[in-house]
DNA sequence: TCCTGTGAACGAATTCACAGCA
DNA sequence: TGCTGTGAATTCGTTCACAGGA
């Protein structure tokens, strides 16, 4: 799911499922691997492999593309590449921009991936006054103040966002303003959009989060003390301690990919409770 | 101790859907902002406006977790916070380790919502030697000969993976040889690991692939060539013809030569790489 | 009355299993 | 004889709509 609003209605046009678009660019980088050593076809079992999906998901995937496959004896590694490049638009060039050279923004300039795929850096920009004119990845870094006449001037319509979380909806509007249709954002908000408008959203702590709780399930397994979930909360009505976190993040995986099987057998007693204090001691500085 | 127990009328046992559990980490951000505000009590349908979400949906996942609304009334905001922390494992101390210390390496330590949320970077580990002992974000990069030790003597049980895609699989076995369970892996390769290890992966060429996708769908909306999809491939029944159709790489690379940036998901043996490699990226700083 | 909690309807995605073609 | 392509069955996830407690 990308968009903010607007349940996507998407999905109809060639009525390619969302989640079989996700897994293309997989399908893509196992075929390129294979393209470079030359190999002429592959079956679907080994293709399945190279991805890490199952045969039976794949084949149900290249059916919604149309039949590029040959009974008997496989796919041709060409020419399926060339299916799966055209269908994912990767034949045309994508001018990027990436707001936030920070860090991260930094390391995505810096990602050597985006090139190979039909993906230019057009432009990176950033608020900070004294980065304007460095370079970051060979690219000189200009001003937000730029920011609508470059997007106009490239022709840009996906904008990456690597903006710390309180200006990202702001930097969101302008993009969206100056007619960037879809964007990446890296920020841990909630992005707002106008209909028509992709968001994607790509989040370090959500993805930790979410291993962390498999990770406890895997651990917790035998220790269970308190009683039941259900108990009525101590419920202190108290307001706000000041405590807690700060921004954290999350992500929206498409199709993440999990390796293997959740919970298993459903730990009994699980729930423990945590009666002890009441509400948050949660998260170290 | 039986399975037995679970005899609650609601209240389900375990087994979280993964979706909600995906979804977690989002109300969590949001209460955790709403907390910050000294807002007492949400409803269903103001917190999922703040995560983006539908606030079916958000009563549905929270209904898996258990009862810990109020009719008429709305959700104690602290007492939520702590209880999806709680669920998520996020009480807890999570040290972790960061192998691959290039740019994103780098941006990844200097994360700040990774110390937000229990997660405590324990490691930043390099092949470079010269690397060594440099610190990043106040912690010192420390050789891969010692990843074993380094594993071992911090408990880490989560691993993040930053390297080139070349080296992906290799520092996964080791990690996973060393007692981690679970991965989160930034370079663009499939991992394979034994049962009882959770993978997620994050791939910034997949998600602005996936926004080309619709991105081009967009443009291309009018001139809808129907029907192509079902005509059968020009192609004849030859096989591997040398280049017959474009091959990705070169559809894609505008400024890209075609020496650089390969791409590719690692075909083992092979690893090009060049500054940094490929990976993929996350958060902001 | 308002808002949660949830059964039930619905829809999307995955898996099965086999028909059909090279 | 393989291996693709695909209906059918199944599982998973979302949405509806309303019962029921505060």
């Amino acid at each position: 799911m990308a968009t903010g609003r607007t349940h996507r209605p998407a999905t109809r046009s060639r009525g390619i499922p969302e989640a079989t678009v996700a897994r293309l660019p997989l399908y893509l980088r196992a075929l390129t691997a294979l393209s470079e050593r030359s190999v002429p076809t592959v079956s679907s079992e080994e293709l399945a492999a190279a991805a890490g999906v199952n045969s039976a998901k794949l084949r149900k995937d290249f059916s919604y593309l149309g039949s590029y496959g040959t009974r008997g004896v496989g796919y041709d590694v060409e020419y399926l590449v060339y299916q799966i490049s055209r269908e994912l638009g990767l034949t045309q060039d994508w001018p990027v921009v990436i707001v936030g050279i920070g860090n991260l923004g930094a390391a995505l300039a810096n990602y050597g991936g985006f090139a190979s795929r039909g993906f230019r850096v057009a432009a990176l920009i950033d608020a900070d006054p004294a980065m304007a004119g460095k370079p970051v990845a060979g690219i000189p870094v200009q001003h937000t103040d730029q920011l609508e006449t470059i997007i106009h001037d490239s022709g840009v319509s996906i904008g990456v966002i690597a903006t710390p979380a309180g200006a990202a909806q702001q930097v969101c509007d302008r993009l969206v303003a100056a007619g960037v249709t879809s964007i990446l954002n890296f920020a841990p908000t909630v992005l707002s959009v106008p209909d028509g408008v992709d968001v994607r959203k790509v989040d370090l702590s959500i993805e930790l989060q979410i291993l962390a709780f498999h990770e406890q399930r895997k651990n917790g397994e035998e220790r269970d003390e308190r009683a039941d979930r259900d108990e009525r909360p101590p419920r202190d009505t108290g307001q706000a301690v000041a405590a807690t976190v700060a921004p954290a993040a999350e992500a929206a995986g498409p199709g993440a990919n999990a390796a293997q099987g959740p919970v298993a057998g459903a730990v009994p007693g699980a729930s423990p409770k945590g009666p002890d204090g009441d509400v948050p001691a949660v998260m170290p500085a």
